[in-house]
DNA sequence: TTGTATGCGTTATCAG
DNA sequence: CTGATAACGCATACAA
């Protein structure tokens, strides 16, 4: 036995009005007698009326839903910035509808189709890993639908984004190594072609640059699935660790990459920053209760979330086409916890150099 | 401009046919002509058409979305519990709304409120602390309304039910504590209404009676608002430490709470389990690289949210009315990280055997 | 002030 | 094999 809904046939025929007028007198409108609106509001509420969304979404053209595609939901920056969405759109009456691409493209795409075709009024999307493709979503841009960026943004298609400061973040995290004297800093980091590769890497790059360390290309290793198998992230470890000259640190560009270098040091004895500096990006909890102490850079995700929502619903609620975009640059957070000195000990002795 | 859509009728027009043969050909009906489908569906494929799923909900009386509403999002235990709930529900076409009540009564009534009244098909929840009324989800459910509860569920309506062993996974980490040596064991955790709190406590009460130690009410104490406010939780550890006989050790029965109390402690400049024990429920990443390494209580997120979809599924999928109702309870992990074995000497000193 | 008719996009029923 | 029509629940332009 299906729940009946109730409609406003229903306090239409027990009322002896027609449904317009239900309707009217639901919606306060002026041209409806205070008493006939009286009796309507009170048998509404009597039998526990509530219109149908969906009715309105196919009349109004609007689902009054946004739609949120990242990567991973259980992925604290992820979360975070979920957590913040959540909250502009209850403030504003929007539903929010996720979805996981779990860094694969196909996932992606596949999600973007069933989301988009009207069943959302706009989208807040960081792309995979995996994606080098936007045809989809610029096609989608194009026929002016509201899209926001985040995080891992796309360059080519003009819309609001977004983003921590990625390279102010990658650079003072990468000085804040040089000025604990290490040296032969490596990186570890999503694929070379994602924004916030980009953009961090830029940062770790000029940070040496300006310190006159010169930048080794065999110390950046790139994983191509972001860190969701864990094997990629032993490998460019081991990669590492099997140079001729060790790296005495480590750049982790972002949260998983973070959490996965760490538990694999781990794993192999290894203490930071005694046996080998790390830094990287990271929302997770608990870094700074962490054995040894982490330093990181924090987003501020949960701002990025609202910041973000508040610019999709600008675009929606617009009435005429925007074409004026802002990019929303954010501030990191650089976390310095603990010594993050280097040991000048025997273990790691003179790896210096520079 | 808005992004037009593409509908049956746009290709009913441009092909010289009525909607109905358009609709049965895409549908790819027996009684349409070889010839007509192929133009048909090759000008659709051509003219990038997609259905409106929303029209679609209207006429077929579903959304093909579930709602799931939970404290937080931002908590590792719901948001790998949400992962694994968008998991079983892309497998099957579904999408998945998300709610937060923020622990706050008002707030999941409203979500409630806007979610059904069928713009979802099903609803997952895991009620707030502040939750004590439940006439709001027991009418739904009365109206046939699927719904599964999780973690924290409610007794008095009889639908599935997805949660932890509460009970034995509480009994193992107390029985633990006791064989470490502790006494004084105190037990931090949610308001005593809640499933959860209900179920973890008469497990530490048993595995302390069954060990001889008497329960000392004065030893237990409830956060209001699951440590959604930080002052509860160190309120809660400040009333433990002014006891006259100050514990030995904590239980803590939430993963909000375990945190929490690991942080004040922390900030009390107390090692654990050197100068106090502590063990609690806990889906937080990292906790096996924390200084000092905490021993939990893990319980299996993702698969409870894979569980409680299924079922749902199987709920709103059901021809006929449900009414045999099932349980499903999984097995928690517990977690013993480093030595847990009570300190007997003066300061620290020598942290004893195994 | 209220009722009638129409349309949002789709499918099902009934004719042809 | 194909087309017209009604219906899903609601809102509104147009009548009355």
């Amino acid at each position: 036995m299906k729940f009946e809904a109730v409609t406003i046939k229903d306090i239409a025929k027990a009322l002896g009005l027609s449904t317009s007028t239900v309707s009217r007198a639901l919606r306060d409108s002026y041209e409806i007698s205070p008493e006939t609106k009286k009796l309507v509001l009170e048998y509404a509420e009597k039998i526990n009326y509530h219109p149908n969304p969906i009715a309105l979404s196919l009349k109004e053209r609007r689902s009054r839903s946004i739609g949120v595609i990242v990567c991973e939901i259980a992925n604290s920056f992820f979360s975070q910035t979920i957590n913040g969405i959540e909250s502009i759109a209850y403030n504003n009456g929007y539903n929010v509808i996720i979805a996981q691409s779990r860094e694969s493209f196909e996932r992606e795409v596949l999600n973007l189709q069933n989301l988009t075709s009207r069943s959302i009024d706009g989208l807040i999307i960081s792309v995979s890993t995996e994606t080098t493709d936007f045809s989809y979503l610029k096609e989608l841009h194009q026929k002016g639908f509201p899209i926001v960026f985040f995080d891992r943004i796309v360059d080519e298609i003009d819309t609001h984004k977004v983003i921590a400061d990625n390279y102010k973040g990658a650079y003072e995290a990468t000085v804040h190594l040089i000025n604990a004297g290490y040296r032969r800093i490596a990186a570890i980091s999503n694929p070379a072609l994602l924004s916030i590769t980009r953009e961090r890497l830029a940062g770790y790059k000029a940070a040496l640059t300006d310190h006159g360390i010169e930048v080794n290309d065999s110390l950046i290793k790139y994983c191509q699935h972001g860190g969701m198998i864990v094997s990629e992230v032993e490998e460019a470890v081991k990669e590492l660790f099997s140079l001729p000259q060790r790296p005495d640190a480590i750049f982790a560009s972002a949260d998983k990459l973070t959490t996965g270098c760490l538990r694999i040091l781990k794993a192999r004895g290894l203490s930071v920053p005694g046996d080998i500096g790390l830094i990287g990006f990271s929302n997770t909890d608990l870094t700074e209760l962490l054995d040894p102490p982490l330093s990181i850079i924090k987003q501020p995700a949960f701002e990025m979330g609202e910041v973000a929502t508040n610019l999709l619903l600008q675009l929606i609620e617009s009435k005429r086409p925007v074409t004026q975009f802002e990019t929303k640059v954010l501030s990191t957070e650089l976390l310095i916890r603990g010594s993050t000195k280097k040991k000048t000990t025997k273990k790691v002795s003179e790896s210096v150099g520079q």
